[in-house]
DNA sequence: GCCAATCTTGACGGCATCTTGATACGCGGC
DNA sequence: GCCGCGTATCAAGATGCCGTCAAGATTGGC
């Protein structure tokens, strides 16, 4: 095993998917750590300081959501939600309780792997910049912070106040998912949740004037039922 | 904690926010100091001299106004308020106190380093240089405050008593937010400030012979509903 | 008192913003 | 294939603030 790699703490209570997912990682340069409950997988967090914690939703008691917010209060690792398909709920409620991302079962090894490192990306590149970041940047597209400017390839992008505070919202958030709920009350306050009409007209704006093609995105993701994601402009 | 980074004065209620912003400034090398009261935040002003004070309007007994005013008086470290959303009048009266910018709640880590920065920036500006304001410069603007002339790119800018009164005003205050009342405080005294259209005819004027693009303007800014901002002209 | 420069005021148009409704699309389930 | 849910997009409306033009009032110099 890599002792370099990353610790991640699996917190899985079926012992056969724990043994894949540990096997997996293992063979992949990651430190897998194990929990099976969730005061264990407290502990673990408390007395380990995992770089990345694998939390199935399916827990005994139906835990899960709960131990998300425990977890995020001590620790500001990534944390991927494992949930079952029809646990949609489950999910958004875990993302809005802090979660960073998630894989829906039946994965492959691969998918996991792939969000793992995403998540990690971009927890370190928040983390260790530590320098002042007056800017945001995605490939053409950059987001001053102190004159509130907007650039594509060069050119300015007019956006209004709501646009503006949507986009800075999506751009600090690169790579998480968002929910609906967590696009609400970051762009409208607290208590003004319920519209998600909203959201979709302010996306299509954005769309329209950030994105080459706003019919094919690349930078603002629609994550179906769940909310939106901001990610670097891929290899179209 | 960077022992020579600015002393930031933290005036907030509400231990969670307070414990957020604490932890994010420490995190960029400035040194937090906290007050959670009125008389507290007089107390830490008045022996610790932050170099900028951070201001929860959301204070019990809702005297963050008050507070503002009597900070100003007591203290020339820029005020930066966070108000929530929907509390458009008390940000207003808070900058007509003498607070220099606001944040909205809720905000992002960077969107406060940044406005924070730009606070600093001015201050330390108007500050430093004693020797010889004799004259203001902003990109290709000049302002010669012995001589009264401005120039742009060379050419001199002819300007009515009223016009250059404001010009002065704006770029002395450049980077801070200026209240409607304060402008019109600023230009025609006191007991004058409840004609904010006369505002707009001179900003239009100014615009029209300063700005090389009047619909566009690069130093100019509206502030909706709030009045207007001088700030550098960025790199277009 | 006259003139020119300056300032004020009114009116209008415009723009921007935000909200809401209507409609079409896309995808997966049945 | 049909249906339903969630989504994308367009359109229209309400509101309030802003920018601009131009006429009228004022001021100050002579």
């Amino acid at each position: 095993m890599n002792p370099d790699g990353p610790l991640v703490l699996i917190v899985e209570d079926e012992a056969p998917v724990r043994l894949f997912i540990r096997a997996s990682l293992a063979a992949h340069g990651f430190r897998p750590i194990e929990a099976t409950t969730e005061p264990e997988a407290l502990a673990m967090t408390d007395r380990h300081r995992p770089t990345l914690i694998l939390l199935d939703l399916d827990l005994p008691a139906a835990q899960g959501v709960e131990l998300v917010r425990t977890l995020r209060g001590s620790t500001k690792a990534p944390i991927l939600v494992i949930s079952a398909r029809g646990q949609e709920d489950d999910k958004v409620a875990a993302l809005d309780a802090g979660a960073d991302d998630y894989v829906t079962k039946p994965f492959g090894v691969n998918e996991l792997l792939a969000r793992m490192r995403v998540a990690l990306r971009y927890a370190t590149t928040i983390d260790e910049p530590r320098k002042a970041t007056a800017a945001l940047s995605f490939g053409g597209l950059r987001i001053d912070l102190e004159q509130r400017e907007v650039t594509s390839g060069g050119r300015a992008i007019r956006l209004t106040p709501t646009e503006y505070r949507l986009l800075v919202l999506l751009a600090q958030n690169a790579g998480r998912v968002l929910t609906h709920r967590q696009i609400q009350e970051g762009v409208w306050g607290a208590g003004h949740a319920d519209q998600p009409h909203r959201v979709r007209v302010y996306m299509a704006v954005l769309r329209k004037k950030l994105e080459d093609d706003p019919a094919w995105p690349r930078h603002i993701v629609t994550e179906q039922g769940i909310g939106y994601r901001f990610r670097e402009a891929s290899s179209a």
